[in-house]
DNA sequence: ACTCAGGTATTAC
DNA sequence: GTAATACCTGAG
């Protein structure tokens, strides 16, 4: 296959390190010259922001301008999203300019999935390098550059690991649940086309549920990172229940507020956009 | 040696 | 139902 490239303006939400730092994908990393190189389907991507202009170029499957914009959910008005976002409160209308760039990728279910089973009680570094192993051991290899990549393992190449080949890639207790999770989905006793039909997000996140490794926080991850792009789920995790807590509950630091209040407070306050709001929220408290 | 990291599943009151 | 507890692993 051969190398393509796509320019576009630059526009005012979309910065790379705010796409690809804020915690919904593994498979970027920054190079030398700031630009971001990635693997997703079967592509090989490098963006850059190159003066005034988005620079894509790399192996791509189908055509790279119609591939990137499904990717990077450049149909999505963004800029009426902050807007809308700000009115609500002061906070988020700062964390919103703290991320202004943010936007939320359409990532492949399969991969997400996946990805976030493995981040189950783990840090950044560590799934990245067992992704990268997974992906190697099973994946298939495209060449780029002088460099090879290795496309994230579908359901039928991934079932050809044992629990135990998964416990070598340094999965550790999570083994187990790639490997159970992976029989459902490539037998389609969980059908991902099927949930991708699928409109309301309570089913959706129902039939995620029964997916060994899918608890609450994770289905949340799958339903706003994935092309399921659920923008009201709330994902609550350790970084937005302090965030929540600081700033609506005004609790003692490291008080545990249940899931569920959060999640009611999030739905009243922030509605359909509550996904988008988690992020701006996640990253600004993150960082700080 | 010991704690911690984008939680989940299991077991115990 | 709701609250503790165990769980791979490796970096700090």
């Amino acid at each position: 296959m051969n190398e393509q490239v796509y320019k576009m303006n630059l526009i005012e939400t979309f910065n790379l390190v705010h796409i690809f730092e804020c915690g919904q994908c593994f498979r970027w990393n920054i190079e030398s010259d700031k630009s971001y190189t990635g693997v997703f389907k079967n592509n090989v991507l490098n963006v850059k922001i190159d003066g005034n202009q988005i620079v894509f170029k790399g192996i791509c499957e189908n055509d790279i301008k119609e591939t990137v914009t499904e990717y990077f959910d450049l149909k999505r008005d963004y800029e009426k999203i902050k807007r809308d976002l700000s009115k609500i409160d002061e906070p988020l209308k700062n964390s919103i300019k703290y991320g202004s760039g943010i936007r939320l990728l359409n990532q492949d279910l399969w991969e997400t999935i996946i990805s976030f089973i493995i981040s189950a009680n783990n840090n950044i570094p560590r799934i990245k390098g067992i992704i990268e192993r997974m992906s190697k051991q099973y994946g298939k290899p495209i060449n780029w550059q002088n460099k090879t990549y290795y496309t994230f393992p579908e359901a039928k190449e991934l079932s050809k690991a044992s629990v135990e080949d998964l416990r070598k890639l340094g999965l550790g207790f999570r083994d187990q649940r790639v490997y159970e999770t992976t029989k459902l989905i490539l037998t389609k006793q969980v059908d991902l086309n099927e949930l991708l039909k699928q409109k309301e997000s309570k089913k959706i996140k129902e039939t995620l549920l029964t997916l060994p490794g899918v608890g609450p926080k994770v289905a949340d991850c799958i339903m706003l990172f994935s092309t399921l792009k659920c923008l009201d789920v709330f994902p609550v995790d350790v970084w937005v229940r302090r965030v929540m807590n600081e700033l609506y509950f005004k609790l003692p630091e490291e008080t545990s507020l249940k899931r569920e209040q959060i999640e009611k407070l999030a739905r009243e306050k922030y509605g359909s956009l509550a996904g988008l709001a988690q992020q701006y929220l996640f990253y600004w408290k993150r960082d700080a």
